[in-house]
DNA sequence: CGGGTTTGACCGGCGC
DNA sequence: GCGCCGGTCAAACCCG
């Protein structure tokens, strides 16, 4: 199709067009993310003074009953097999975790098209083509579902929109928009020939150094050298590790048992965006760590994971 | 030379 | 039908 100059003309000119937005959403995550962190923070105090009581209980023990040597042997093998227990737990929990995922994200997607079919075949009973209709709405919704929003602090000085995410991008347009002076740039999941994710980066209004940046669809393949476990492991607990900054997605079951919190000795503070990739992963499993050597701990996941398998299979049958 | 970025042009949805 | 605007295309350019 040609178009006319003139146009042409509009589209040049209307290129640098600056308006103004708002943003609350950064304004609600926090006071959320605040509450959350308060929460963890107690129960991960509360588990390290049980577990230090337990821990004197047992060197009292070991100190009447055995030689030196025979407590270090005794030591050592219980750090083995603690490893060993550890390891086996944070397998199963990306494997129960995994499978739970898919399945509730099943659930939903078949829950969302069957109530827009019938929401559809209600409101419009004469239109021949409803049920087309209703399927091209029940898919637009499926697919803005995937839809997620995460905050990045970048340095203000930076002025290029390149997120550092783990995944290979291919930009393929940047454009001004007219809520926002900063541009907005467009990227393509390159990794993958026929890989559908996009995403777009753009600063935000209020805060010039917070990089908005907004996914779209889902990758088709693994994340890039990552380990089998971290594979596993839910978008909303990934996209903690990677920014370690606020992210939203409602669509996102919270499958992750409220686990994926700093250790105890960094809770006497919050996370900020300059945490590196590193801190997290390492504090993570730090984490992870000492509530697997927790039998309470091990005890109520079992209770938990047994609790979701009963609402999982009573929500199937209805 | 291959892969990524830049940027002007084009497309299509939406509101009036 | 027209204008506005976000999203995408693709040629030119850059870089290792």
């Amino acid at each position: 199709m040609v178009r006319n100059g003139e146009k042409q003309r509009r589209d040049r000119r209307r290129r640098g067009v600056v308006g103004n937005g708002g943003d609350a959403y950064q304004q609600g995550r926090e006071m959320q993310e605040g509450r959350r962190w308060r929460k963890v923070r107690e129960v991960a105090e509360g588990q390290k003074m049980r577990e230090s009581s337990r821990t004197q209980l047992n060197i009292m023990d070991v100190e009447q009953n055995m030689s030196l040597e025979e407590k270090v042997q005794t030591l050592e093998s219980e750090i083995q097999r603690l490893y060993k227990e550890n390891e086996n737990l944070s397998f199963s929990l990306g494997v129960i975790n995994n499978n739970y995922r898919s399945l509730l994200q099943a659930c939903l997607q078949e829950k969302q098209i069957q109530e827009t079919s019938r929401a559809a075949a209600s409101t419009s009973p004469k239109s021949g083509s409803s049920e087309e209709y209703s399927n091209k709405r029940a898919q637009n919704e499926v697919a803005k579902a995937k839809v997620s929003r995460v905050l990045k602090r970048a340095d203000p000085g930076d002025l290029s929109l390149v997120v550092k995410d783990g995944f290979h991008w291919r930009k393929y347009g940047q454009k001004i928009t007219k809520d926002n002076p900063s541009p907005r740039a467009y990227f393509k999941c390159s990794m993958f020939p026929d890989c559908p994710v996009k995403k777009k980066v753009q600063r935000s209004v209020e805060d010039k150094s917070i990089l908005v940046v907004t996914y779209e669809g889902e990758h088709n393949h693994a994340v890039p050298g990552a380990p089998n476990f971290s594979i596993m492991v839910d978008s909303a607990t990934t996209n903690y590790l990677n920014s370690s900054s606020s992210t939203v997605n409602p669509f996102q079951p919270d499958t992750n048992l409220g686990l994926a919190f700093p250790p105890a000795h960094e809770s006497s503070r919050r996370p900020n965006c300059h945490d590196s990739m590193e801190d997290n992963n390492n504090g993570i499993e730090e984490y992870v760590a000492s509530l697997t050597r927790d039998r309470n701990f091990t005890a109520a996941l079992a209770a938990s994971v047994a609790r979701s398998l009963v609402t999982l299979s009573h929500s199937t049958q209805m």
